[in-house]
DNA sequence: CTTAAATGTAAAGTTTGCTTTACATTTGAA
DNA sequence: TTCAAATGTAAAGCAAACTTTACATTTAAG
């Protein structure tokens, strides 16, 4: 699993802590997100590509591992 | 959050076994998401949706409680 | 250079996704 | 009606998501 959340939160000129409050979550998840520590429930990443108004596909990709 | 798991499912005619097989968890994983005992990851959704086709949104999609 | 904001990281704790095993109930085809 | 397949459900257990607190490092603006 790997995500774009580090770039679309560059074109929108964002801070973590923005992503995090605007999707109910701690600056930390979105920091371990963008590390690719974990794999968010679809719940998160719904609200995350959401807020970037974009299909969830476009910032979650799947990995031939997963 | 609530999916349309159940009815995709009936649309290709397909077993609980056989879309828990398709994607990689167990038969009571897959029943349990139907029955919404709880939200998968975004792993899941993603192989749930690429199975059937379609988008994310397209089959899990949030409610104002999430 | 200095300082504040942003980011990285870590540890401990709680909750929840998902598994396995096991059994009961429902459904549908012969 | 009978028998098998499909579904529902439950409990115990493990792994992973996510939180809070706390601090160190990097970045950028003055």
């Amino acid at each position: 699993m790997k995500n774009t959340i580090h770039v679309e939160r560059a074109i929108k000129r964002i801070t973590q802590a923005d992503l995090a409050e605007a999707v109910g979550v701690s600056r930390q998840t979105i920091n371990a997100l963008e590390a690719s520590k974990y794999v968010p429930s679809v719940v998160l990443a719904l609200k995350i590509a959401r807020y970037f108004d974009k299909p969830v596909e476009a910032i979650f990709e799947l990995e031939k591992e997963d």
